[in-house]
DNA sequence: ATTATCTATAGATCTATAGATAATGC
DNA sequence: ATTATCTATAGATCTATAGATAATGC
C-alpha cells in the first residue's frame, strides 16, 4: 500500500488558512491544478503567483517551496498535457497493430486526443495557444507537438486519396488535421453550451479532408474501436 | 487633397527620441501596430504600455493621450480585424449574388477569411486566441465572431451533403469551417516556413468536410471567383 | 489656441530570496 | 532531522494621473 506523500494533513508547517476540504492531492498537485485554472482564464502573465497561491490556500512565497518558478508550473502543465497523445502513439506503434490502417489508426489518434482534451480540467488545451510557449524555455514541449503533429501528417498522407496527397502534402495535412481535433477546445471555451461535440464528429471529419467517402469512413471507425477498445487478451 | 492628420512631423511637442524614418502613420497607427506585434509576441498582459511606447519611440505616459488605457488599444485592434470578413459578407449579401450557391458563397468567403489572416501585419489573428478577450470588456468584439461563425454554419448546412448536414447541424459545422479558417493562424507562427498554405487549399478542405465530392468543389472554387473578381460593371 | 508630446510621480502590483517556525519522522 | 509552511522584505516593474513644454495653426 506503500503510503507515500500524496496523504492529508502531514508534515510541515500547518498552512495559515486551514483548508475545510483537506485535498485527496498534494500541494505540488494543488498548485499545478490552481495553476491552470487560472492560466487558462488570465494567460500566463495575466495570472500572478499571488492568485495562484491564494487560489491554493498558501502564501504566495510558498509556492517557491515546490516550483523554482512560474514558469516551471507552465512547463510542467505543458509537458503533462501531450503526454496522453505521445503515449497512445508509442503505444500504438509498439503494439505493431498490424491488421490496422492509416485510416483506422487516424480514426482513434484522433478520437483519443479529442477526448483527452475535452475531459482535461480546466480545458487545458488553451494553453497550447498562449503566445508566451513560443518562448526558446518551453522548446521541449513545441516539440513534443511538432513530432505529434508529424504522425498526424504520415497517417494522413497514407490515408487520404491520391488526389488530396498530392494537392496538400504530408506538412499541410498534419497542420490541418491538428488543428481540427483542436476544435474541442474552442468549444470548450464557448459559454454557450448547446452545441456538443462528440469525439467522433471530429475523426469523421478528418478522415472527410482527407478525401474519404462514407464506406471507408465507416470501415475506419470499426477499426478503431478495436485498436480502442481490444479484445481482452485472455 | 484634403491634408489630413496623417502627415509626417507636424503639430505638438516633438518626441524625445526624434525617429530617423519619419513614419507615414499617424501616432494612433504606429501605436496599433507597435501593440499588435507585442500582444502577438508577448500577450495581452505580457505586453507593458512601456514596451508599447518604446517600440513606438514616445514615453509610456504618452500613449494615454491617444488611448484611454491598454485595454482600449486591444479593442481597436480586435474590432479592426474583424471588420474585412463582416465587410465581405454584408456585400455579398447587398449584391444578392442570385446565381451564386452557398458552396461557391463559402468557397468565397474561406478564401477572402484566410487571404485577410494570411495578410494582415504581425499575425494578429492571433489576437483571437488570447485568454483576456473572454473578458466582459470584449464582448462586442466577441458577438462579431458568434455573427462570422453563423454565417459560415448557414453556408455550410446549405451547401452539405444531406448525410453531414443532419449529423453535424448547423452549429457545429460554423464552429469546424471557422476552426480550418484559422489554421492560417497556426501556420504563420511556425517558424519553419516549409509549409506555404495558399487560400483555396482551405476552401477546398472546408467543402471535404461537408461531403462534397471533386466535381462539385470544382464548381464552388469557379463561383467563388465570380464572386470574388466581378466582371467589370457594364 | 491647440496639439502632441514631455517630466515627475503616486500607488499598486509582482517575483523572488532569506530566514523563522510549527508540524511530523526517527 | 526533515518537511512544508510562514513572515519580512527587497527590488523591479507596471498603469495611470497631473501638469509643464515645445511645436504648429490662426
Amino acid at each position: 500500500m506503500a503510503s507515500s506523500s500524496t496523504a492529508a494533513g502531514r508534515a510541515g508547517r500547518p498552512r495559515a488558512r486551514a483548508e475545510g476540504t483537506a485535498s485527496t492531492l498534494s500541494a505540488r498537485e494543488q498548485i499545478l491544478d490552481a495553476a491552470a485554472a487560472l492560466f487558462v482564464e488570465s494567460g500566463f502573465s495575466g495570472a500572478s503567483t499571488r492568485a495562484i497561491a491564494e487560489r491554493v490556500g498558501i502564501r504566495q512565497q510558498s509556492l517557491y517551496y515546490h516550483f523554482a518558478g512560474k514558469d516551471e508550473i507552465l512547463a510542467e502543465l505543458l509537458s503533462g498535457s501531450v503526454r496522453p497523445s505521445i503515449d497512445f502513439i508509442d503505444d500504438m506503434r509498439a503494439q505493431s497493430v498490424g491488421g490496422a490502417s492509416p485510416a483506422g489508426m487516424l480514426f482513434a489518434l484522433a478520437t483519443v486526443d479529442t477526448r483527452t482534451l475535452r475531459a482535461a480540467p480546466h480545458n487545458i488545451g488553451t494553453l497550447y495557444l498562449l503566445p508566451e510557449i513560443q518562448d526558446p524555455r518551453y522548446e521541449h514541449f513545441r516539440e513534443q507537438r511538432v513530432r505529434l503533429r508529424r504522425i498526424y501528417g504520415e497517417l494522413g498522407i497514407a490515408a487520404a486519396t491520391p488526389g488530396v496527397a498530392a494537392a496538400l502534402g504530408e506538412e499541410r495535412i498534419g497542420l490541418l488535421l491538428i488543428q481540427l481535433a483542436e476544435t474541442v477546445i474552442q468549444l470548450r471555451r464557448d459559454p454557450n453550451p448547446g452545441t456538443a461535440l462528440d469525439d467522433e464528429m471530429i475523426a469523421t471529419s478528418c478522415l472527410r479532408i482527407l478525401g474519404l467517402g462514407d464506406p471507408e469512413i465507416a470501415a475506419s471507425r470499426v477499426e478503431a474501436h478495436e485498436i480502442l477498445a481490444p479484445p481482452a487478451p485472455e
